[in-house]
DNA sequence: CAATTGGCATACGAAGCGTATGTCAGTAGA
DNA sequence: TCTACTGACATACGCTTCGTATGCCAATTG
């Protein structure tokens, strides 16, 4: 009768991984009470320690799934574009609204790497930077990005430093005119990866 | 007779920010016992409430500390340059070798903004982008660095890449050949505020 | 229909944090 | 110099939170 098992096993994963969710982008991981959202699910404890092994585990799945709405997002903006560079800037610019969010903001770039550590070594969430890596790959072959350069690493600064433009964009007295002077300083540092120069 | 009172509690004070640095720098802030570092400095947690009212306090001054000590070795390099715009950049790649040590990445750019907020915000600890901030505007006014850009708005993007660059030579296999890779793509990225273009 | 698996709750112990309270040395005024 | 007081720091307590061990019940399997 009912549903059948995986149905409702399926179930409880997601109610918990929406309910994290919730906590760790409002309140912060630290603290959230494993106690107080899982309640909020309608579970305990218990179930939150069968599915993920401790609260890390869950702050993985958490990171996963936001991981992949947002290369969801990035690619369907960067499949508008007409040129390959104007795509990687578009995915550049996506990548800062998304990270104005502040669920985003919380769990992506402040609470993640300061638990999991170092972004760069989560294996289920690096599907963004991977599509900018893959751009900067194939613009050096085309001749528009100067040659010499490592196309991760280059991703990475820029990844770091979109974050810091967000983080300056939401934290400001003026969102609308910090956003415009930060997109503009952005769009100018990466004129520097350009051949012509 | 002993000391007068005010050495006795600027000791304490001393003593009880260098145990910390000592145990946020390396087992992390989340992990610090306030009970086992108070007490590997002879004193107990009584001490550290009266004198930083709490967990967070102590880690603030903590950061006063540090962010002091990166500004001075930042403004030493700086002096050897010959050009403005050499001082700048030499300044940029001090700031990632700094970033590169484990208790500077680990308190300044991962606990620190997860506990504290953005580094932004912070009051007590901004020389080293507000000597950035500097060069750039100078720079401004020479015609090295294009006009229409706000200075501080660049100073902050940079900053990002640069902790990312240096998360990614800590965390490589061949820290080396890494660093050469980093430091290349960073420099190519400031290529893109210089004016000739 | 019996046996077993496994999803999830409950119960328990161990830290860790913050506060309230106590104590004693140093300081200031008479 | 004596006394009263301030304040630096320790001790003691309760609360919250986490991890584990245990137990129960429904669903699958033969």
């Amino acid at each position: 009768m009912h549903r059948p098992r995986k149905e409702m096993i399926a179930s409880t994963r997601a109610k918990l991984i929406a309910a994290a969710r919730q906590a760790f982008g409002t309140i912060g991981y630290a603290e959230a009470s494993m106690d107080d959202f899982t309640a909020s699910a309608g579970l305990t404890r218990g179930a939150l320690y069968h599915h993920f092994g401790d609260k890390r585990g869950l702050l993985q799945a958490v990171i996963a799934e936001i991981d992949g709405e947002m290369a969801a997002r990035v690619n369907e903006v960067a499949a508008r574009a007409p040129t390959r560079w104007q795509r990687f800037v578009d995915e550049c610019t996506t990548y800062i609204e998304m990270a104005l969010e502040p669920e985003i903001q919380r769990i992506m770039f402040r609470d993640g790497p300061a638990v999991l550590g170092d972004p760069a070594q989560w294996q289920n969430a690096n599907a963004c930077v991977a599509s900018m890596t893959g751009h900067l790959t194939a613009l050096q072959r085309e001749g528009v990005v100067v040659p010499d350069l490592d196309p991760e690493t280059a991703a990475r600064l820029i990844n770091g430093a979109s974050s810091q433009a967000a983080q300056r964009i939401a934290n400001s007295k003026d969102p609308g005119a910090t956003s415009k002077q930060a997109i503009a300083a952005f769009k100018q540092l990466l004129e520097g990866l350009r051949k012509n120069a």
